[in-house]
DNA sequence: GAATAATCTTGACAGTGTCAACATACCCTA
DNA sequence: TAGGGTATGTTGACACTGTCAAGATTATTC
């Protein structure tokens, strides 16, 4: 403690200190959450003093926002493979992407809170880039369901936006009270998927598949 | 600042410190959320020393969920109300629901969050009788729809439970997505609810209401 | 080579939750 | 009624937090 790692005089300045920042920042939330960070620990983690962060952002808040950007990126590239493989089949497909979309969300939990939690969005303040980030990750969804109207899938008297509001909360609203720990039964996770592609199918008017038989109540 | 409030003697004991430090809390987590509430602050505003709450409280966690099992007893009785006024028509009873349930979330944000969100459930601990009312809450709502099983208003081929958990997950996701200030467009509440209620309707196999109209896309 | 800008460090401040030790008031029994 | 135990309240202290201001060091540019 009273002698501090030498490190040869050349890297006063860290290089990539902004990179190293979001990586390490990145790793501790995932362990930790948000609210377990603290700026201290993360520069003490990264062998820098403490202010040096703020060199690279305002504050933590827009660190914060860095990584919730980020976890767009992901979560965009992860969209972009799924709608690689659209087949004919919508409802198979639309099985795949709620399986996606819960995969995600449980695997980047706190990333995933960061993207759209209220640390962020209520208490914080979003980034204008984060904003956009945010917006054009949803249009991408109204935008694939209004597709599935112009081909026939959805009935296309309904309202795009309606439908993709509300099974985007469905799947939002599932991620938060499995990720949050209010419902606590992760073997049912595959039954509430297969219930809530049903669901929304219904809703999109799409001809049914054969119904999953479930009797257990 | 040197004079405090000379306070009569008299009240060295407060005499309801428990109940006025709750409502006081309640009254700032309306406010400023959780995070926003500091135990300093609040003794200030009680008018009592730092500490005075911990002989009350075990910790702060433990104020919080006092306060969402406030919060529950709350739901209850508008759920109470809402039960009792279940008449014929069970498609316009569930649009009241699906209004109830998203006016509470609305006009309780705060303790809404602490109820469902991580602060308690994640980071925190529920008290045990926090997590009672919880699961009681929870399954008053799956009786319910095991009831419409049983009067027929809902497939009785489908798992009472499944429906339950996707449905008020779709209630749930729209509250987040609108409390913590993702989907910002007020407005288009009641838009949303009858979407969220037609979508809800069609999954229960119920026979369908005359479709609302809704054509700008 | 000197000036300017970028980057990093130390010091400081006002907060936070909560533990330990002490003070006061109430309540119940002898 | 006296006295002791218990519930409740207070003050002091500790380790932590985010972040501002001022100074130190290196990189970049004219």
């Amino acid at each position: 403690m009273a002698e501090k790692k030498p490190k040869d005089k050349k890297n006063y300045h860290h290089g990539s200190l902004r990179q190293g920042l979001m990586d390490e920042a990145t790793r501790m939330i995932a362990l930790g959450g948000a609210e377990g960070l603290s700026m201290r620990k993360l520069a003490d983690n990264v062998g820098v003093s403490r202010t040096a962060a703020y060199h690279h952002f305002k504050d933590k808040n827009a660190l914060l926002c860095a990584i919730a950007e980020q976890g767009f990126q992901k979560w965009q590239s992860h969209f972009a493979l799924l709608m690689d493989e659209q087949s004919g089949d919508m409802s198979v497909w639309l099985g795949h992407f709620v399986q996606g979309y819960l995969n995600f969300s449980r695997e980047n939990q706190e990333q995933y809170d960061l993207m759209f939690g209220r640390t962020i969005w209520k208490n914080g303040a979003p980034t204008a880039t984060l904003k956009k980030a945010s917006f054009s990750c949803f249009h991408n969804y109204v935008d694939l369901i209004r597709q599935w109207q112009v081909k026939g899938y959805v009935d296309s008297n309904l309202d795009c936006l309606r439908i993709a509001q509300v099974s985007w909360s469905t799947l939002h609203g599932m991620s938060r009270l499995l990720n949050d720990g209010i419902y606590l039964d992760k073997g049912a996770i595959d039954a509430m998927s297969k219930s809530a592609v049903e669901m929304i199918l219904s809703a999109c008017g799409t001809q049914q598949l054969k119904p999953f038989t479930a009797a257990e109540c």
